[in-house]
DNA sequence: TTCCTATGTCAGTCTCTCTGACATGGAGGC
DNA sequence: GCCTCCATGTCAGAGAGACTGACATAGGAA
């Protein structure tokens, strides 16, 4: 067994070059969160939440792939800021719908306008075109992966 | 100013279903990494290495997109671990050469193993021709990142 | 010889990730 | 109506990794 065969063929990893973008992209989405009192995981909830109001802890959790009690120490930090409200008690069962505050709207533009600041600046290289069919490619895997992770 | 407005095309975001297919490569890496004894990122350190063998702490850290810090630490442990060796002094300059040990090869190629599976899963939506380009289209990204982050 | 950069390491702090466990609401079956 | 099962929320604890700030040292350039 030669080198190569003992760590495989690496430049043809999409995995291997997908985390590389992807830790680029955070250690920069990083730098800007910061000064706005935002780490990347928080701002990836409030994401979710802009997109989608009224999700419970859960299916945030399984739509960031990590775990309820994950989801639930991040939720409750951005409830202690005041960006979202989740109600005491469900009106229904047990979910309770989270919701971002006026100021959680706010800190979530604030945060985008930042944000989409960097991924034009990583994804530079690519034309329009290029960058639109990269979003397709990824989100076919996506919609995949999440199909594969619901119960 | 829309809802819409507020948080941006979020559909038009690369960044955003980067993260997705990310986070859910991360999570399913975690679970096929964590019987070997490795984290994801542990694995992501030995990759690097088995892929340029000799790398020294800071040049690990610029690759990785962390800081000297965090890369230190997860060192430390695979060492502590005998999966790779430094030196205790640098033959020149301050640079200390870190290598794979034999322990760390065998472990590189069984996690490789499990990864690749996980990969194959992941990009299964794809064809051989669509994740070819998608490689090339995120090199491109990681590329430029690397240069743009470089001293 | 002095200054500057790069490197390695230390200590401390914070966030986020997990597992294991427990309690509760509601649906479905009997 | 009761029992079982599933989903949800939360608690506690532990571990990993990320950062900042600081310090010491080697080597190169001026």
């Amino acid at each position: 067994m030669t080198q190569d065969e003992a760590v495989g063929d690496l430049d043809q990893s999409v995995g291997y070059v997908l985390k590389q973008v992807q830790a680029s992209l955070h250690s920069a989405m990083d730098e800007v969160l910061r000064p706005l009192g935002l780490t990347v995981a928080q701002y990836a909830c409030l994401e979710l939440l802009g997109r989608h109001p009224g999700l419970s802890n859960s299916e945030l959790a399984r739509r960031a792939f990590v775990t309820r009690q994950s989801m639930n120490v991040v939720l409750r930090r951005l409830q202690e800021r005041g960006l979202l409200t989740r109600p005491a008690h469900a009106a229904h069962g047990r979910a309770l719908p989270t919701e971002l505050t006026p100021a959680g709207q706010e800190a979530l533009h604030e945060a985008s306008v930042a944000v989409r600041a960097v991924e034009r600046q990583i994804f530079a290289p690519l034309s329009p075109e290029r960058q639109r069919r990269l979003r397709e490619d990824l989100a076919s895997c996506a919609a995949a992966a999440s199909a594969t992770h619901s119960p």
